[in-house]
DNA sequence: GGCTTTATTGAGCGATCACTCAAGTATATA
DNA sequence: TATATACTTGAGTGATCGCTCAATAAAGCC
């Protein structure tokens, strides 16, 4: 008996994360979003609530995309190879709204506030740590690098790394590729 | 024949520095500088004419005292002292807002939309850069580091690094003292 | 003390914020 | 085809945004 809705909620999703992820929380309106998602302000509450509902749902499709991208190319360059690699990847992806990473714009934004959307951005922050924690055993455990580093300690700074690479990439005074070679480089001196 | 203000204008900057340092501009209104200013509007309006106005005299002083504590470490501890000391020192601070970067914040936040302010951070960033540049160029003539790597590039790196660090110390989960003490530790191998 | 000049006050401006809801429309089932 | 059940629409909600301005108060100069 029910009507279809006529849109992708999924693309939706992706296309709020896009934008929320570019001109961040504040930054972003609700008349932004219904003139990109092309919805008119009933379908929008009726499809996701309210706009920190739907800020959540793109935080946590970020999250999951960026811990599942590590993931695979672990697989395919094994551990080490991916951590030496993502640093490259990150500041030059095509398609991405901007090079910073969406976790830590939510958290320095909304942090101060104690907003929601803060502490789910560094709950993913923390995931995303032990992924790379996880990769630095992994590398450890084949013997891709020495085992006198804790992984754990190595993973946190690894991420601060990142973190300033993809703030600092941002500008145009910064040679971002430079900066993510020798961050790379760095893992071969383990 | 003129009445005199009642406030210390030069205080009522460092207040409101220290009031979008850790709220941002979008996290920051007229009612919370109101209140915290203890100003009335008009009286607000007369002395500084805008809330942009207001954080652009806020920007300026916060990249002025960065300078100026960077250079006198400097003549304190040496080019490569002040170098090694500054990680710690800037999230050890006691009486800081917060402890990302003022200027960083600004550039995510309003770099999307082409704000005047973003320009004026990401000038206030070039600056700071140069003024790393110079110490280590001091250090490589002082012979305190070799001279096989371009103080630009040096420079460049250390500011990326310390963005991400000050970005991650405000996180429970993250070390903020491991992470600077390693920083640090990597400018003895140069 | 009288006058001029500036600071202070706070009600209130139009615009925009996130959001609601009643009316209209389209579709799957019976 | 008739009906039930959603989805779509957009005018409009109260609250808050940055900001203005006319009225009032206070201070310096004669």
């Amino acid at each position: 008996m029910p009507r279809k809705p006529s849109y992708d909620r999924d693309a939706l999703i992706a296309q709020a994360r896009d934008i929320f992820w570019r001109y961040g929380w504040a930054g972003t309106s609700l008349k932004d979003l219904e003139r990109e998602l092309k919805l008119k302000p009933g379908s929008f509450y009726a499809a996701f609530g309210s706009k920190d509902a739907l800020y959540a749902l793109a935080l946590e499709r970020y999250a999951q995309d960026g811990v599942t991208n590590m993931m695979d190319m672990a697989q395919e360059l094994g551990p080490l190879g991916a951590l030496k690699a993502q640093p490259l990847r990150v500041i030059e992806a095509a398609d991405i709204p901007t090079k910073a990473c969406m976790l830590s714009k939510t958290y320095a934004e909304l942090q101060a506030r104690d907003h929601e959307l803060a502490a789910q951005a560094r709950a993913h922050m923390v995931e995303m740590k032990a992924c790379f924690a996880e990769l630095f055993r992994r590398a450890q455990e084949a013997g891709e690098i020495g085992t006198d580093h804790d992984p754990d300690r190595l993973a946190a700074r690894y991420q601060s790394d990142l973190l300033g690479l993809r703030l600092s990439a941002e500008r145009d005074d910064v040679n971002g590729v430079e900066i993510a070679n020798e961050i790379a480089a760095d893992l071969d001196r383990l």
